[in-house]
DNA sequence: ATGCCATACCCGGTATGA
């Protein structure tokens, strides 16, 4: 029997997207939560490796290929798949390449300046599915120069999925886009005061992307009122709730009208060596 | 309880994160 050939309108898919904060740091409890959760598709972001250092075959003895997007210490993203793997795109056409400018108070001569895009977004199609797995810029503060290339990447990443989504594929990206959509998606919005991930046209640029047609499936929260995705490391933040919601799922229609669940797996952000993310895990009929 | 920074790079200190 293929599930590969037959895809997910037929038999439906598990999806996942996960900012693992290094794949090689936390390979023991990815593992682990895939042969615990078997789902179809995961998108990983902040691998932090080349890709010739992920690893692939130990993924692949649970049934994963992995496409793989790394270039060093920073960023990194990944599909894994057991459903297929074709069409793999690394970044997307226009995306921009971080340089710092000479007002730029953070930039260093410690920090080399990128000449080409870093590894923030790779698309492959699984199993009928285009999926993308992306890592949208930080930002910094709001006055750097980090924080205009966050928003020329989001401006260049809706163009790319407009060319794609007019093809009429389902289409899903997911990934962290380092933005709260909503007030509600902050433990505490006056903490964020001049802060990035909660301005204005940060939460515009996310807007222009659902107004593609794509739509935000909003996962259940396991615990709590709020399906916050990620808790700081320090000061007890995860014991105490005090999350945000950044890792998002938008999908196309026809996608989004097929989802049956998704939930927050803040199960993966307990115990020992977590990731700061939760997994968000989307199953669709 | 879910528990009070972590990661890579390079080997003690820095850059980064949200």
């Amino acid at each position: 029997m293929s599930v590969v050939a037959v895809g997910w309108q037929a038999w439906g898919m598990r999806l996942a997207t996960w900012n693992v904060n290094s794949v090689k740091a936390r390979l023991p409890r990815l593992l682990a939560w895939l042969d615990e959760n078997a789902p179809d598709v995961v998108c990983l972001q902040e691998t932090k490796c080349r890709a010739d250092q992920f690893p692939a075959a130990e993924v692949e003895e649970l049934g994963y290929t992995a496409a793989v997007h790394g270039d060093g210490r920073w960023n990194g993203v990944a599909v894994l798949s057991r459903v297929g793997v074709d069409d793999v795109s690394m970044g997307f056409p226009g995306e921009p390449a971080y340089a710092g400018e000479p007002d730029d108070q953070q930039l260093t001569l410690a920090e080399p300046v990128p000449q080409v895009p870093e590894a923030r977004a790779i698309g492959v199609t699984c199993g009928g599915v285009r999926v993308w797995s992306l890592y949208a810029p930080n930002g910094r503060t709001p006055d750097s120069a980090h924080y205009r290339y966050k928003l020329e990447w989001f401006a260049a990443l809706r163009e790319a999925l407009a060319a794609e989504l007019a093809s009429g594929t389902p289409l899903v990206a997911c990934g962290d886009y380092n933005v709260a959509p909503t007030d509600d998606d902050v433990w505490d919005p006056a903490v964020f005061v001049d802060s990035t991930h909660v301005t204005p046209s940060e939460r515009q640029a996310l807007a222009d992307l659902r107004a593609l047609g794509l739509h935000d499936v909003v996962p259940t929260p396991m615990k709590g009122p709020f399906p916050y995705t990620y808790w700081d490391y320090r000061a007890g933040a995860f014991h105490k709730n005090l999350g945000m919601r950044i890792d998002l799922f938008y999908a196309s229609a026809d996608v989004a009208g097929r989802v049956r669940s998704a939930y927050v797996d803040r199960e993966a952000r307990k115990g020992k060596g977590p990731s700061d993310h939760a997994p968000v895990v989307v199953d669709i009929d």
